[in-house]
Formats: C-alpha cells, structure tokens, sequence
DNA sequence: AGGGTGAGAGAAAGCGTTTTCAGTGAACAA
DNA sequence: TTGTTCACTGAAAACGCTTTCTCTCACCCT
C-alpha cells in the first residue's frame, strides 16, 4: 500500500483517484457515499485506486456543499471537577460512537462576553448542535439567549420542565443519601454544600431539606463549601465541635473527604460518632478510611442519553420534556447507627 | 443588533455582506482578514453590514482554499485518571490560547487498528499536527509509523532523546519521593507500581530503584499495581504483613489511597508505622488522613509546553529534543522517620 | 424493427471563501 | 495637459466536493 504521502505535492483529490481508476471523479463520489449505482467491477476498479493513492476525502469541501458537518459543539466548565470531567468524556464519547466529531470548549467564567466566545467558536466550527454543560444558572440563560440557529440540549444543572434536557436527578440522589442516614436512626442530617451557583449544588441541597420535612423533623446544620476538599475540611473542624451533630451529607465526595480529615484530626470517629455520605462516588470512594457511602451517577448513561437528545433534536424533533435519570446510593462503612445515649 | 439567522434562509454569505454595504465580496474579505489596504469608511460600512446580517464566515470554504484548518488533534486514552485527564485538558485549553481549535479522540485500546482509525478520524478534520497523549510504548510506535503527513508531539510517556517530545520527568519525580523517605531514615522503600506497559509506570520504578542504587541499598519489596485504589488497597494489605517495610511509594495518589486503607483496616499507624508518598497532588491529596506527601506535576505548563512545541513544529522547526519538566515534591503528613528499633 | 425502460456513467453547476491580477480614481509632478 | 504613482476596489479563477441533469447503452416487450 502507498503511503499516505507520497511525494511532494498536495494530497490527492477525487479527480487524481478518477484518472487512476479509468472513471469520472462523480462516480468516485458515488463510490464514496455507497451509491448502488456502481457496478462491482468499476466500484472495485475506483477502492483499488483509493487505497493505491491513499486518498482522503476532503471534508471541508464536502462540507460546503453538503452544509452538514457531523460536529456537535460542547460547553464544558471545571473539568478538572469529577462530574463535569466524566460529563465531558462520556459525552464525546457517545458522539463519536454516533459519527459525530465533538467539540469541547472549556469556559472559565460565565460573563455574558465569554459565553457569547464560546458559542461564536462553535458556530465557526459549524457545529449542528450545542450541547451545554454548565451548571451555573445564568450561565444557561445565557447561552439560550444568543439562540444561534442550532438546537441546544442541556445535560447539566437540569431540572424538571426544562426543554431539550437530560440530566441526573439530584434532588433524589440528595434525599436517598438524607433518608439512609434518617432510617439509621439519626435525629437529622447536617449539610455541607456545594457552591449554590450551581443548580446541582441547590438541587442536592433541596433534597436534603425535603427528605426531612418529609419526616417531619427539622434539618441539621447547613455549611457552605464550594466543592473543593478544603471547604469540606473547613466545615469539618465546625462540626466536629457541633456535639449534637451525629451525622453530614457532603456534597460531593471531594467535600466529604475533607470533612473526614478534619473529624480525624479532631478525634472523632467515623462512622462511631458521625456518619459521612457523599455525592458522585468517585474511584477512591470505597477505598477511603472508612469507604465513603456516596451516591452513584451513571456518567456513560447520560451521555449517550444526551447525544440521543441531541441526535433527535437534528432531526426536528424538539423534544419539550425533561429526562432525569436516578441516581443509586451505594452504602459503605462511612454510615452508620448513631450510638445511642 | 439583527439575530444570528433571520427569517429561514441559509446564513448569509460573503456577497450578502459586500451586497449590504455596497461593496465586492472581495472587500469584505479583506476588511475581515484585517488587511491594511481598505479605507477606514469603506471598512467601517462593511463592519456595520456584517454586525446588521449576523454575519460569521464560513470556515470550510476558507479551509478549502488556504489549506490551514488552524486545528490540532490529540490522541489520548484513559480520561478518567487523573494524570490524562489533566493534560487532555491543559493542551486543549493551551491550543485554544494560542487560537487553535484541539479535537480530542479518546482510544479505548491500543490496537493498530483503532490508533488508525484514531489517526484517520484526526487526518479527517484536517488537523495540521497530531499530540499524542498515550503512555503506552507500543501504541506510539504505532502511531509513528502510521506516518500521517502532519508532524506529531508526544506529551505522554516522554523519555529523554525522544524528538518532538515534552513530558514531566517521572523518574526524577520519584527519586525525589524516594530520596525523601530514605533521608527521614528509613532504610528502605518498598513501592507499589502503576501498569508496566505504561512508560510512566516503568519509569518512576526506575526512579525507585536508581534512588536506592545511588545510596548503595537495595530497594524494599515490589508490588504490582495498576493505577487503581484497589489495587492500593490489595498491596497495602499484604505490606501490613510485612514487618521489614516502614516505607512505601506509590506510583500514583489513587494507589496511595488505597494503601493507606488497607493499613488503617490492619491497624498499622501512618506515619507512624509506615510513610506512604503517592504521585499526582491530586486536589484531594492534602486533605486526606494522614494528608498525603506526594509528587506535583505542573500539567498547565506541560500543555503550555506541547502547544508551543507543535506551533513551531508547524512553522518547520523539528525540534529533535526532549523537553524534560521537573516536577516537585509536596512533603504532607504521611512520611515520618521510622519508629526506632 | 421500433420504442420503452433502467442501470450506469459523465458533464456542469455551485457551495463560500482566498488569491492573483487587473482596474479606477485622485493626487501630484513635470 | 499628460503621465506616474499610490490607495483602494473589483473580476475571475481556483479549492474539492455533491447534486442535478443528461447521455449512452443494453435489454426487453410488443
């Protein structure tokens, strides 16, 4: 087989893949797109010279005829953060298991001017659709607001009644982790949150609340973290000087972390004398001292979910309704009975 | 200000802009690739029309014709580790710094196969150089040979005299580990591997071992790993059993963590009785129990790095060095000098 | 034999840019 | 006035593909 490359000149084009074969570059072209129209010894005659030449079609001028280019756009921010990070990956991932390219553009803030940037850049790569996952709530006001002429599918920060969504229920993930420890016997449930920009961040914390009017009984203490292991530390050391608190739900296992880092350093036990649960069971959670009860969210799920979303949406069909996927509480040695007395 | 798509046509073109301010397209083309050779009224009438029309080119048919897709493709595998992932993310943020758009493509295996089909779906959306984020040996041979007719970087298991290369020095990231434990006294340091295959793996091994060799002692035991706490966790409980080890190394901050579960599940005292160091600072690093000394690569930089690299790969400067970055070493609680007798 | 049919292949137009080349004025000097 | 220069603008070709239209030929039916 010859190289991709041969020679000095520019990569061969359909016409040079024609002369090679004894056609016409149109019946290339059919050859290409698997036209039945070719008989089998002329299409044989057209692979042969293809694979001999080593050509490559050129999608930038089938692009401009067609006017579809197969790329989905992605708005993404704090990858570096397990959720959007696994959002991130398991989206481009079922893009491209559909054939379509994914294009991720990281935002660092959600001014007005960078959304607008972000957006443009996609709508310069000629993206079909956006797909938006950004969890900050203005953020996706935002982003709906400049309405390019793509459909937008939104998979994070989603709550119910909102269009072209798919997301995780995090609300029911929340109160999941809030009923375990209630049914454990705790009287209530502490709170360390995450930044409440973020629609997660307030979605968990709703649940938390639900979950204990749904029993009647009043809340624990609410800390205010930011995601980072630090908060988590932070609002340990608090609570570990809370003697009424027997039990916290952090939110998120990065959080939960620190917070047991800081009931350590303070001497108290885990789950002994505080029970922990966190959000996102990230891969060390069950090898944490003690292995961190956390809830579950099925990342791959939602991304093929969402490029499903995204898929239909191309086809026309606007889908108006909200999919929420349930998360699982997955119980570890971080909960436990309070002791009694 | 007009929205991006009045009415239902298609996007407006070059002729719809020059038509509007009552110029050529070949006016509009000049004000939009800042050519000084157009008078400021004429220039600012275009740039009234263009803002009126919702104007944005159309970046397939400029492809078409200057043949600079401004776009890098890399090749990366395992996302969801903390080390790939974070350089997936600082090239990508690094290439759309320096103006280029970085399609990623995430391979799940290294088969010759699917690393062409990697390189084909890259060559595909006409990326001018290809970064290679893999760290395993064979896979970029393989990609290598392949010989796609845009230059290629490697970020990802860099060894010194490897051309068009940028990587962290993992072997001297772990002598410094190393070298740390073996100065706190202990007479040896046991270490618990990442997967061989991967270059990193094999050389911070070897940075274990040259650290020993150059203190004329003979390394501690040797478990095998393979990124995964778990795998931490099953050699840390086998080290608990192992009364000659006061001092482990593990190849990442995951494996760290398990570790040092399985020593607390066997009552064995950190630092106390054994000093773990992990690799990676991951943010959650300093706040676990004990909060963890380990190893810090600075990814921004090396991302930094790799796109300055391709930039001038791309203007025809082969750089036949490899850059080598020294990563740092974060001394934390887990690392004490050994009990004595 | 004549005409209809359908498979297969070619010709030509067009997608929206950039590039190269050619033109148009105005200003200025001779 | 005439030519020369300079600043600016327009015309046309080309990039590599798809789409639509047309043509050819073999085949079958009547």
């Amino acid at each position: 087989m010859a190289r991709a490359s041969d020679g000095v000149g520019r990569a061969p084009s359909m016409t040079d893949v024609a002369a090679a074969a004894g056609v016409s570059h149109q019946t290339v072209s059919r050859v290409l797109n698997g036209s039945e129209l070719v008989r089998a010894d002329t299409r044989a005659r057209v692979e042969a010279a293809i694979a001999e030449l080593g050509y490559r079609r050129n999608n930038a001028a089938r692009l401009l005829v067609t006017n579809r280019s197969r790329r989905i756009g992605m708005i993404a921010a704090h990858l570096v953060l397990h959720g959007p990070g696994m959002i991130a990956v398991s989206v481009q991932d079922a893009g491209h298991k559909a054939g379509y390219d994914v294009s991720l553009v990281a935002v660092e803030d959600f001014s007005s001017q960078s959304l607008r940037e972000a957006v443009g850049r996609l709508l310069d790569e000629a993206v079909e659709a956006i797909v938006v996952a950004v969890a900050h709530r203005e953020a996706l006001e935002q982003v709906r607001s400049l309405d390019a002429a793509v459909p937008i599918v939104v998979v994070q920060g989603v709550s119910a009644g909102q269009p072209m969504a798919v997301g995780i229920d995090q609300e029911a993930g929340a109160r999941l982790a809030v009923e375990h420890l209630l049914d454990l016997g705790h009287r209530h449930v502490a709170h360390v949150t995450g930044p409440l920009e973020w629609v997660e961040a307030g979605q968990r914390r709703t649940g938390w609340q639900r979950a204990h009017e749904q029993r009647h009984v009043l809340p624990g203490p609410e800390f205010a973290g930011d995601w980072s292991p630090k908060s988590g530390y932070e609002a340990g050391l608090r609570i570990a000087d809370e003697p009424d608190v027997t039990a916290v739900f952090a939110a998120n296992d990065s959080m939960a972390i620190g917070l047991m880092s800081a009931l350590h350093a303070k001497g108290r036990d885990v789950p002994g004398q505080i029970s922990v649960v966190g959000f996102d069971n990230m891969p060390e959670a069950p090898y944490l001292w003690p292995a961190l009860t956390t809830v579950d969210q099925e990342f791959s799920l939602l991304g093929r979910r969402a490029v499903e979303l995204t898929l239909r949406a191309l086809e026309g069909d606007l889908d108006p309704s909200t999919q929420l996927i349930s998360p699982a509480l997955v119980i570890r040695d971080s909960t436990a009975a309070p002791r009694l007395g």
